[in-house]
RNA sequence: GGGGGAAUGUCCCGAGUGGCAAAGGGGGCGGACUGUAAAUCCGCUGGCGUACGCCUUCGUAGGUUCGAGUCCUACUUCCCCCA
């Protein structure tokens, strides 16, 4: 795994410069088989949620890369697992999704990958299974006695992801025990299905991924391959994905363009040129000069990976109509009417409120969940009405949201701005 | 089966002598400085009231007490040791 020598094959290089490798399993012999244009990969997804966050955007990615690569992308629903319950997750129990639920959020979540992936029946058109398809009809003896017998005990307890459980003394559950076992069938499967020789996912998952390449090359004495990409956190250790508004989903209707866009331009300075490379399909050449643009001139460099990666998501209209919009607000400050809107009913539930106070403003607005919080940001300064900031109990008129755009311009902080529109 | 320990502010970690809305971190939000950046500094971080205040919180259910996160009993879950 010398990280000097160049890789034959298009797609191994491209992943590497684009920074998506972490470890690969047999290098060599898949650089030969990318070459050869004979790579079919996949990668599994949760199905607990309506929509994937950005979290998983790189390994969205990873496939359209290998797509373009002229590889052949499978995308695996965990629609068996998720029946399971993911048990690493931290609070256990989280509720058992219905065969209704899991399917809804698959057919949701696949209008994503639709846009990154081309689908089809061509050679290296995309493929999405749901691993329920095999996993939900195994009997427990048979997948022990067809797959068990491969797996040593002390094999598995040498894995990192139990090791660690055991020697913080946390507890392990035999269904976690298995899981390893669950997604090296998942891949036997797909190579038998599909001829699939390559799994790809985030370095967590190094230890299952192993374990499959290794199941189909003992069980069916085929190649298979394993590559993992670094675990994605912005340049100041915070987790990708989490910010103001909470998980950043890829769904628009969980997550407005607009915000989408937002995010990707309060990239931090030092991530820009990372997430360039690995978030859109620019020339790395491109790339580099725009990482390495002094001073304040890395906001253009931000505001091309924000339109970028929006268009790429959302479509063209929506990137432009988003960095209009951005553009007006913050850099003209100009009211647009393109800025998140609420609805709010007007007139309280005890009768004719000809008025509002500040801190009901900005809760209707939806930028409180209490009267508390709401008090509390305006005491604090963070709150602007009509661009002004209120007292605490000051009174709006409903006559006073007339001069924008019929609605109150509510604004927390430097970055949320929500038209709060009475009716 | 026996013995010992643990569960705390529903984001996480974590202190807590019977008077506690409960120390301290992290995270999050807001302010200042900037470039819609980072770093740094400051404020807020259970709910409701403009306020002296009221209500709801320390695994669950009871009990002792003027008063319980703190003491007692039972139960649940987890960890360790012995068998």
């Amino acid at each position: 795994m010398t990280a000097e020598t160049p890789f034959k094959s298009e797609f191994l290089q491209t992943m590497r410069d684009r920074g998506y490798i972490h470890q690969i399993t047999h290098p060599a012999e898949l650089d030969a088989a990318a070459a050869d244009g004979k790579v079919v990969g996949y990668i599994g997804f949760d199905a607990t949620a309506a929509s994937l966050h950005v979290g998983s955007l790189i390994q969205v990615m990873m496939l359209r890369r290998l797509q373009k690569a002229g590889g052949k992308p499978i995308v695996v629903m965990g629609g068996g697992t998720t029946k399971v319950g993911d048990p690493s997750d931290k609070d256990a129990q989280r509720p058992l999704l219905t065969t209704e639920q899991i399917q809804a959020n698959i057919a949701s979540i696949k209008t994503v990958f639709e846009k990154f992936l081309t689908f089809g029946d061509g050679p290296t058109d995309a493929v999405m299974v749901d691993n329920a398809e095999w996993l939900d009809r195994l009997g427990y003896v048979e997948f022990l006695r067809e797959f068990g017998v491969h797996f040593t005990i002390n094999r598995m307890l040498a894995f990192d992801s139990v090791k660690l459980r055991l020697d913080r003394e946390q507890p392990l559950t035999f269904l976690e025990f298995n899981y390893m076992l669950m997604q090296a069938v998942d891949f036997l499967e797909l190579e038998r299905r599909f001829g699939t020789n390559l799994q790809l996912g985030g370095s967590d998952q190094w230890g299952n991924i192993v374990n499959g390449v290794e199941l189909i090359r003992r069980v069916d004495g085929k190649p298979a391959f394993g590559l993992t990409t670094p675990l994605l956190s912005t340049a100041s250790g915070a987790k990708m994905g989490k910010t103001v508004a909470g998980a950043v989903w890829l769904n628009a209707d969980l997550r407005s363009p607009y915000d989408y866009w937002q995010f990707w331009r309060n990239t931090e300075d030092a991530d820009v040129g990372r997430f360039l490379r690995l978030f859109t399909d620019l020339p790395l050449g491109e790339i580099a000069r725009l990482e390495a643009l002094p001073g304040a001139e890395i906001n253009d460099a931000k505001k091309l990976l924000a339109n970028e990666a929006t268009r790429m998501l959302h479509g063209e209209d929506e990137a432009a109509k988003a960095a209009t919009t951005a553009e007006a607000t913050f850099e003209r400050g100009v009211l647009s009417d393109d800025l998140p809107t609420v609805e709010f009913v007007w007139a309280g539930p005890e009768g004719d409120l000809t008025e509002r106070t500040a801190e009901a403003l900005v809760k209707e607005a939806g930028l409180a969940s209490s009267m508390r919080e709401a008090r509390d940001l305006i005491q604090g300064g963070g709150i602007r009405i009509n661009d002004e900031k209120p007292l605490v109990g000051q009174y709006y008129a409903r006559s006073d949201a007339l001069a924008n755009l019929g609605a109150f311009k509510v604004q927390k902080g430097k970055k949320t701005i929500v038209l709060a529109k009475p009716i």
